[in-house]
RNA sequence: GGCCCGUUCGUCUAGGGGUUAGGACAUCUCCCUUUCACGGAGGAAACGCGGGUUCGAUUCCCGCACGGGCUACCA
């Protein structure tokens, strides 16, 4: 953010454009390119929210690719899930992998495989790479022995004239290793003594030397490539212009500059951009998806099920965030408007949004401002889409049968929770206490099931003889009544309150516990008018009888 | 261990050579209210340490400490 990063990446893009020809007229192209080894991580959504941000607010491309070279790792239903998260939170690629193709499919790397191999093969045509024969198993026990000796072993500048390759081997053997059927790996051979720069948005520039480096597998034995060539490979031929990813790429950053420039491709090399880790809520750390289940708030956009285990993480999604919730949430960790203002649209983080405002350190994610984020949202519905939202809820509550009342005390259950007007005006008088729609079950349930307990603290403080003689008298004269209205509900309660002298706060604690069992909840006289004259009397009946 | 990156209230962050170091979440107090929330007002709360540079450093530089990431034929 300092120094020559000061300059706005849309702006430094100008600047370059007028340096370089090749700069000129490219369009902007970023992508997401997760690999379906499990559920999307929110900090993999944050990431694609980034990238997203950056091509909807210069009019370029956002791309989905799915990175699935590691067959190892497969998991099923990993990419659908990767695919439906995006789109419930509103982060929509333009081309890609469940988007639709552009001019550049496939964009799954597998049904890519056979790209690749070439670029590899040119690699060590031109002496940058080079074939190697050592197994796994040999290695893991090289690396093994040198533990032993409290040093790493490291495949690469120094080591690599001590090991079967192409380099130590003669022309004729490699020749006849290659032909049969024996495997082998490319690795990149990393030059001896050379600093290699990064340029990173973020972080300015970042160099590493040649010899902390590792002659890094490019192509294996399996015949797919490693991430580091795919990646490569895919960001030129897909024409990526920028590429914003997590800080764990960090490292390996001056391999992928490495392999541009053998690749003769230095030119057109996009930018880097490697954003701050989302980190554990306590402690430190990467957030992980273990703690979401330690700490009980979920990791993921969307509930997952483990194929294999059978293990369910919890979504945003489920428990209830509103999609923009989230990705507001989301928006601000790491990054910063330069005003005070928190809540954005889409359409304004698009507007606000640039890599240059985004910070260099981990931020440890926060729970609870998330739920703030979506009691933000909350307010800014209507109330019909609230009561539709609610409508909803109480629908599923019924299908799941979580929701169980006594079917002859409340005979017309079914027909209130139907009833969209009477549903409406409850989410009037509760709205504004909930975090999310899926309180509001429990914070208005008293108005479609009667209670059957009162709360006991309240009762056995003020229910007496003087106090049970008023609510019999509030019976009759409500009974009496025409209809209840705020006006009539409050009128006759003052009245047949005043004779008793009993202060009318303790009556109106009471009436309410009579009411909905309870001793908080919406305001008393809306509630008494919403639940109607004949409800409200045949509570204080009950009450009178059971008390 | 090695390499790389980072370090402002408990948390997310703003700021930047001279500021009463600002905002938000959380927390505390008060107000609103029959209650619970919401809302409003206010409070407590931060520049990791040591050296430089400078008239002056939280801000720039260097060390250290601490934290994190990477160190696979995983991404």
């Amino acid at each position: 953010m300092k120094g020559e990063n000061l300059i706005p990446l849309t702006n430094q893009f100008l600047y370059l454009s007028a340096q370089f020809n090749t700069h000129m007229e490219r369009r902007t192209r970023v992508r997401f390119a997760p690999s379906p080894t499990g559920p999307l991580h929110m900090g993999g959504v944050r990431t694609a929210l980034y990238n997203y941000l950056i091509a909807k607010k210069t009019g370029g491309d956002f791309i989905l690719r799915i990175e699935d070279t590691d067959q190892n790792r497969f998991v099923p239903g990993a990419e659908e899930y990767i695919i439906e998260s995006l789109r419930w939170s509103g982060i929509i690629p333009n081309e890609g992998v469940g988007f639709g193709d552009g001019p550049y499919a496939p964009y799954r790397q597998s049904e890519r495989k056979a790209i690749y191999r070439q670029y590899a093969e040119q690699l060590v045509k031109d002496g940058n790479a080079y074939y190697a024969f050592d197994s796994a198993e040999e290695l893991e026990h090289t690396r093994k022995l040198m533990e032993a000796e409290k040093s790493a072993f490291s495949y690469n500048g120094i080591t690599r004239i001590k090991l079967k390759n192409s380099l130590t081997i003669s022309p004729d053997e490699v020749a006849k290793r290659l032909t049969s059927n024996e495997s082998y790996v490319i690795r990149l051979k990393v030059p001896l003594n050379e600093e290699i720069k990064v340029k990173d948005i973020i972080r300015g520039w970042v160099s590493v030397h040649t010899a902390e480096m590792d002659d890094k597998v490019l192509f294996k034995s399996d015949g797919m490539p490693t991430y580091h060539l795919a990646n490569v490979v895919d960001d030129y031929l897909m024409k990526i212009t920028h590429v914003i990813r997590g800080e764990e790429w960090l490292p390996s950053a001056p391999l992928h500059v490495l392999l541009y420039r053998f690749l003769g491709w230095e030119n057109v090399m996009p930018e880097f951009a490697h954003l701050p880790l989302l980190l554990k809520p306590d402690g430190n750390g990467k957030l992980s998806k273990r703690d979401g289940d330690r700490l009980g708030f979920p990791v993921f956009p969307l509930n997952w099920k483990d194929p294999e285990t059978g293990e369910l993480s919890s979504g945003y999604r489920e428990k209830g965030y509103f999609p923009q919730a989230f990705v507001n949430m989301l928006s601000l960790l790491g990054w910063h408007a330069g005003s005070n203002q928190e809540l954005f649209t889409m359409d304004e983080l698009i507007q606000e949004f640039s890599l240059d405002r985004v910070s260099k350190s981990g931020a440890k994610f926060d729970p609870e401002k998330t739920k703030w984020f979506n009691m933000q949202y909350l307010k800014l519905q209507t109330d019909d889409e609230l009561t539709k939202l609610y409508l909803a809820d109480i629908k599923e509550r019924i299908k799941s049968g979580t929701l169980v009342f006594n079917e002859k005390e409340n005979p017309n259950f079914h027909f209130l929770t139907s009833n969209t007007e009477y549903v409406k005006e409850i989410v009037r008088l509760i709205r504004e206490k909930a975090h999310f729609v899926n309180e509001f079950w429990d914070l208005s349930s008293f108005f479609f099931i009667a209670p059957e307990s009162y709360d006991p603290a309240v009762i056995s403080k003020k229910w007496n003889e003087n106090t049970k003689a008023f609510f019999i008298a509030l019976r009759d004269n409500y009974a009496k009544t025409e209809a209840l209205n705020a006006a009539t509900t409050e009128s006759i309660f003052k009245q047949t309150a005043e004779p008793t002298g009993i202060k009318s706060g303790e009556l109106m604690h009471l009436f309410r516990v009579l009411m909905v069992g309870l001793a908080k909840g919406p305001d008393l006289i809306g509630m008494v008018v919403l639940l109607g004259k004949e409800e409200v009397v045949k509570r204080l009946t009950n009450a009178i009888n059971k008390l």
